[in-house]
This record gives C-alpha cells, structure tokens and sequence, in this order.
DNA sequence: GCTAGAATATGACAATTGTCATCAGGTATT
DNA sequence: AATACCTGATGACAATTGTCATATTCTAGC
C-alpha cells in the first residue's frame, strides 16, 4: 500500500484527486493540505513517518510546492515528492530537479497518467512530463535577484517610484534594473519583460 | 438518471470530475469536455437533447464557460448550466445570471457542495456561492467596449502603437481610450487599470 | 433639416519610462 | 597598494505614456 500526502490549494481538485486515488487497490491518500506549510508541518509529525509519495501543486498560499520540495530534501526525508502543477515553466522543472523531485507532472496530463506516475516514483523511477523534457534545454534564468523584485512590483502596475520604495533604492536604480532587464529578455517595456519572466517561471 | 456534460480545459480536473460525479447514484457524465466550443457543437448534435446539466469552467480557449451559457440560453436549450470556476468576480457572476444560468461556484469549494448543487439545480433550484451573494453588489463593468479590448492588449504589454495597430485606430485614440480607463478605475497607469478590471472580471 | 451624441482623430504638454555613460563606494584578488 | 568587480546612484536625452481641449465624422431622433 503507497501512502500519499497530497497539498493542493484548490479545495474541489484536491477533493477529486483524492477520491480517485483512493479508488487504486493500492494508493491511499492519509492526509491533504491547502498549504505547502501545512504539508511541511504534517511531514515532521510522526504522522510524517508512514508518507511514501507527497504530491504537490505549485501555486500556493504560504509555502509553494517548490519551497516543500526543498524542505523535505534539505530535511532528508525518506518520502519521494511529486510535482503536479498547470505550468510547463522551465525554470520550474529545473528549481523541481534541484530539489531532488521525483515526478512533475501537468494538470492538463489525463489522471491515469497521474495513478501511473505515482507506482513508477514508488519503485524508484522516475516521471516527467515530456512536454517538459523538450522544453528544459531553455537557457537559464538570466535576472539578477534585483532585476527580479523590480519585475514582480512592475507587473502589478506600480510606478518607478513605489517600486523604488519598496526595494529601498533609488528611482534611477530600479530603472537601471529594468532596463537591464528589458534588454536581457529581449522586451520593449517593463510590462512585456515581467510577462516573459513569468511565462519561463523566474518570477 | 441525470446526465451531465462536462466542459473543462484541464484534463487532470475533467478526468477527476468527471470520475468522482459517476461514482453517485443518480449521476452520469455522457460526455466531457476542453473547450466550449466543442460543448456547444455537442449540444447541438442529437446527443444533445438528453443532457440534463452542462458543469462548464469558464476560463477555456476557443470559447468561454460564458460564452457557453449565454449561446445555450439563446439557443433555448431545456439543459440548466452550472458555472464552476476558480474566479470569485462579480463580473462574470452578473454576465452568468444575465445567460440564464442555475449555478455559480467556486473550484474552492468541497466536491460534496458540487454534488449537491447538481441535484438542487436538476430539481428545478438555484446554486450561488455564498462568498458571490456578499460581493455581487460591487458596481457595474463601467469599461466601454474599447477601452476592454485595449486593456486587455495592454495587460500583455503591447505598445501604443501595437495596439492601434491590432485595433485598427489611431495611437492618439488609443492613448484616449487607456486614459479613459484608467480614471474610471482610478488607476496610475495602465497596467494598474489591467489589473483591477481583470480582477473584476471587466476584461 | 437640425441637433445631440457617439466614435475617432489631432495637437500640445507634462509625466513617466527606457537607455546609456559615468561616478562613488565597497570588497575581493593578486 | 594596485586592480578588478559589484552594487547602487546620477544626469542627460529620447521615446513612450497620460491628460486634456478640441476637431471631424457619422448616426439617430426630433
């Protein structure tokens, strides 16, 4: 029997994943989380012990599934962790691989694929969707820690200014930053620049 | 029996849906999903005639949950539509009521809310998610036809001139537009406007 | 026909943004 | 100490954007 610990924010896929798995002979869901923190916390109880495959979203409140990854690697856990998220960002995958994941999957995969996946990591393999293995040759993140809180305060419409106060530095610095940034992804304003980052999961 | 048709993009969410609906008594999924567009085409095929529901998402290419309602309302189709969407947006709630729709909720929910709301819907009752009934009193989509689509090519980060250019006006007139908007939505800048309309469901 | 009101365009001006060269102060390397 | 290098700051200038007053059509209603 393969015990799963399943976080994922979205209340009704959580509920339906879990339904499914259940319905495998030998899967069973013994916990389920809205939060990367809640996993995490779940995982260092005793209950945490008995946890063969942690299957986790991305995308959420608190400590995202990438964070919880990291956890429970640098934690060295016995469990094996699976990523299942909406987004085919390269910069994912790699931040995933980094923190020894097992199996990334997509949402847009049909769920048998996902029952699949889960036996394959459980007997030591492997799984990644292949959607992912042609695009993981993308060039790395090239932002600088800087560039990328410039980025994320410019995607929300704030203004050289408050971007400049939030990061306590100098109006003329954030738009050095930007710039450099535009010109690093290849965009024509700030705007353009902090969608390509975020398409390729650097933000 | 009711039978339902299922419109979802994400594979892994239709698969378990539509896993978890067929597991109650009472309930049959005939047929699922990824696009309205193909959910309507259904629909107006022979097999059409005998679905009871049609449980529509409604952010999905080719065309919209919404869309979808607002054409089978049209069309006086006898199926009731449920909206099930992760988007708590007073707009799309007022443009889902405006398509005759039964049922609003939210992906947040429990599944067994889903199920419930199936069979309230199919006994000839209404299902809105409670968080909905408080914030459907925001003000109305104030934004003119325009002004949306030049924001929404502006959220990308498209240029005065790309967006005259896609919108076949004048940059002058499209500046206008964006000014516009932003002073509907008292925003410092476009982007700024993007966002609020976008988290109204205006866009 | 006249008028009001839309949709679109223009021009002018200020504010913001993008780009670049350069500077000042640290820190690490040799 | 001399050097290079990194982070942050400045100033200058061009391009883009935001704002507003004012046309120009075109249409609908009277």
């Amino acid at each position: 029997m393969i015990n799963i610990l399943l976080a994922e924010d979205q209340t009704m896929l959580r509920n339906a994943l879990a339904t499914i798995l259940d319905l495998e002979d030998n899967l069973q869901v013994v916990h389920s989380c809205a939060t990367g923190k809640l996993a995490f916390d779940y995982m260092q109880s005793q209950h945490g012990q008995q946890v063969d495959i942690v299957l986790s979203d991305i995308e959420m409140p608190d400590m995202t599934g990438l964070e919880l990854a990291q956890h429970l690697f640098e934690a060295k856990m016995s469990c094996k962790t699976i990523i299942l998220t909406t987004f085919a960002r390269s910069g994912y995958l790699r931040r995933a691989m980094d923190s020894g994941v097992k199996g990334y999957l997509l949402k847009d995969s049909p769920s048998h694929e996902l029952i699949a996946a889960i036996q394959k990591v459980h007997q030591g393999g492997s799984a990644i969707a292949p959607e992912l293995m042609v695009e993981s040759w993308m060039e790395k993140d090239p932002l600088s820690d800087k560039e990328r809180r410039a980025l994320r305060l410019a995607k929300d419409g704030l203004s050289t200014e408050d971007i400049a106060s939030k990061l306590f530095l100098s109006p003329g610095t954030v738009r050095n930053y930007l710039s450099s940034a535009c010109s690093k992804l290849d965009a024509k304003n700030r705007i353009e620049a902090a969608r390509i980052a975020h398409q390729n999961g650097w933000l």
